[in-house]
DNA sequence: CTGTTAGCGCTTTCAC
DNA sequence: GTGAAAGCGCTAACAG
């Protein structure tokens, strides 16, 4: 009676309904639980459903109910762990809901994005959880306006509008970090960032000037390099900084993939960390804590971001109002062993 | 004009044959390039179908013909490296093919497994992507002959049946492993397996002993311990190994995360690497090459095994014969900073 | 080459 | 409480 035994492909409604001496629309109540149903017929229904393995088809429910059961999800790419935890996250939640996830990946490219989302639109999905979308702002309060549904984790850009959104405190992250360095005695703290423009750069610059600021530290342009949120940028940007005549004691890196970079270019310059130079990510992706030292970062909850997202969007699916349309989760500063009080102090 | 714009939810065929003049049937001759269509026709249609942005609905078309360009692919998680990379490949030859992906972590549960494939079964998928399925053959043989199509990536256990696989060379990378730290004079070289009974474990112990008798070693069980295939699990096992009172000059470990436990234990036992010991992985994920010192170890192409199970089951939703039922890729050893010649040598 | 038509399997009024 | 019946939007024969 293993549900795999079940037969095959086939068992309809329609066969549900004739084997258990009831019509077609007794055993759509029952299967969903809507509707009254005697407890007698209920019974009935249930035992021949179980006994066949009966599922309804989600292509027919989907047509003639309007719903798939089916959310769309773009993403710049599944790899990346900050990506794939995020999505893990979604994808939990709407199980717990009976729904699952189409992926798509958009490669970074916008006009991909644009013609998945098209696609998604069109009877394929109840809505969608667009992560870091390439979309501008506008494209997406069109979007919104045309009736698909949706809600956004990290937007890119600030989404003032009426489009839900669901993303970190960057800012205080941020700020958490520095205070730490500075706490630490540091003063020539260097920040590598993401690529300008970026929310998440913007407020995670703006979290360390204001950490600075409070500590009364002047900051200085030469300190803050731009980056790719990736190892080979860390590195590069690393690179840059250690070769300043006179270089930072401690390095912000803007996401954990920088500050392995910026710890490779360490080793080889022969600096150790946190002795010689104090490094700190950001994310907490699983990285963060296999290399060594392991990273003193700042964790994003990833996982979380994406169950509030799947919220967000079950409740504007049900059409109920969102008490917020735009989630703050909060970050948390942890602390390993890659920063420690600057050299001779 | 631009597709964001389409007609939100809109568009149905019926509007589209209104509007270019002719009848449903037409429209969807075009839409789906199939059956005779006459040129003039065929403009006018398609610049309707481009200025609506139409898309056909999935669930219809799904319910009509059958197919719902849907793919079920299960997992045991999104998150660890080894799964993504992947689902990664999959996605990526499945959008050639103008078909989605519907995720299905499975969290390791069989039960979970189970009836999530049964919901797959019915209607939502046309096919389905296991990887490295929870399912017993006599279970995996069982949904095949009810009909639902479907690859095994990287299968648990040996699949001799009817049901189609890819996995990698497992055993020939481990040979290369072996022969590799041979070469380089170590003898007392252990081997951290994954869990007993798992076909990769075997294969690689298979050829770890193949190429111990080649290289005229005497093969020691102390010097084999199994380990699940993460860090904690991979740092226990080697601290066992750093205990005994014939330590090995190198570890090969069945996966880059147990790799990188024994680096930690390494560490934490003062030893350098790959001078005092010689470590080597296998998978070669993103993080083999993040540690320091970066890892030798063994590459499978993860998403070549994605793609080519997408390639494998396209082929089998067109009742096209399969040529091979069993598809192996190539390893390949990948000898970076954590291998050296045994100390003293 | 093009149009008509019969469902696909299910949900959902609306009667009874 | 339960059943009958009308589609949901599309594909795929089959006529013409």
């Amino acid at each position: 009676m293993s549900p795999v035994t079940g037969e095959g492909r086939g068992a309809t409604i329609r066969e549900i309904a004739e084997i258990a001496g009831v019509s077609i629309a007794t055993v759509s109540r029952v299967v969903n639980g809507r509707g009254y149903v005697s407890d007698a017929t209920r019974v009935t229904v249930e035992r021949v459903v179980r006994d066949h393995g009966y599922s309804a088809n989600r292509s027919a429910r989907g047509l003639s109910s309007g719903r798939t059961g089916l959310v769309g999800v773009t993403v710049p790419r599944i790899h990346p762990a900050y990506f794939s935890e995020i999505v893990a996250g979604a994808t939990d939640a709407l199980y717990e809901r009976d729904m699952r996830i189409v992926l798509c990946p958009t490669l970074h490219e916008h006009d991909r994005e644009v013609s998945l989302l098209n696609r998604l639109v069109h009877g394929t999905t109840d809505g969608g959880l667009l992560i870091l979308p390439e979309e501008t702002p506008a494209e997406l309060q069109t979007l919104m306006t045309h009736g698909f549904q949706f809600v956004v984790v990290d937007p890119r850009e600030r989404l003032d509008g009426q489009v839900p959104t669901v993303s970190a405190a960057n800012l205080s992250g941020a700020y958490a970090v520095v205070s730490h360095l500075l706490g630490l005695g540091h003063t020539r703290i260097a920040a590598i960032t993401g690529p300008r423009g970026m929310l998440a750069t913007e407020e995670r610059t703006r979290g360390y000037n204001a950490a600075l600021a409070a500590g009364g530290v002047m900051p200085s342009p030469q300190l803050v390099v731009e980056s790719t949120f990736d190892v080979i940028g860390g590195r590069a940007a690393a690179e840059q900084l250690l070769g300043l005549s006179e270089p930072p004691t401690a390095i912000f890196a803007f996401s954990d993939q920088i500050a392995i970079g910026v710890l490779h270019a360490a080793m080889a310059h022969g600096l150790k960390v946190p002795d010689d130079l104090s490094i700190v990510g950001f994310d907490d992706t699983i990285e963060a804590e296999l290399v060594t030292p392991a990273l003193t970062t700042v964790r994003q909850p990833l996982a979380e971001m994406g169950r509030m997202a799947v919220s967000l969007l079950t409740r504007l699916l049900e059409n109920r109002r969102l008490e917020a349309l735009h989630v703050e989760l909060a970050t948390q500063l942890i602390i390993r062993d890659s920063t420690a009080r600057p050299p001779g102090l």
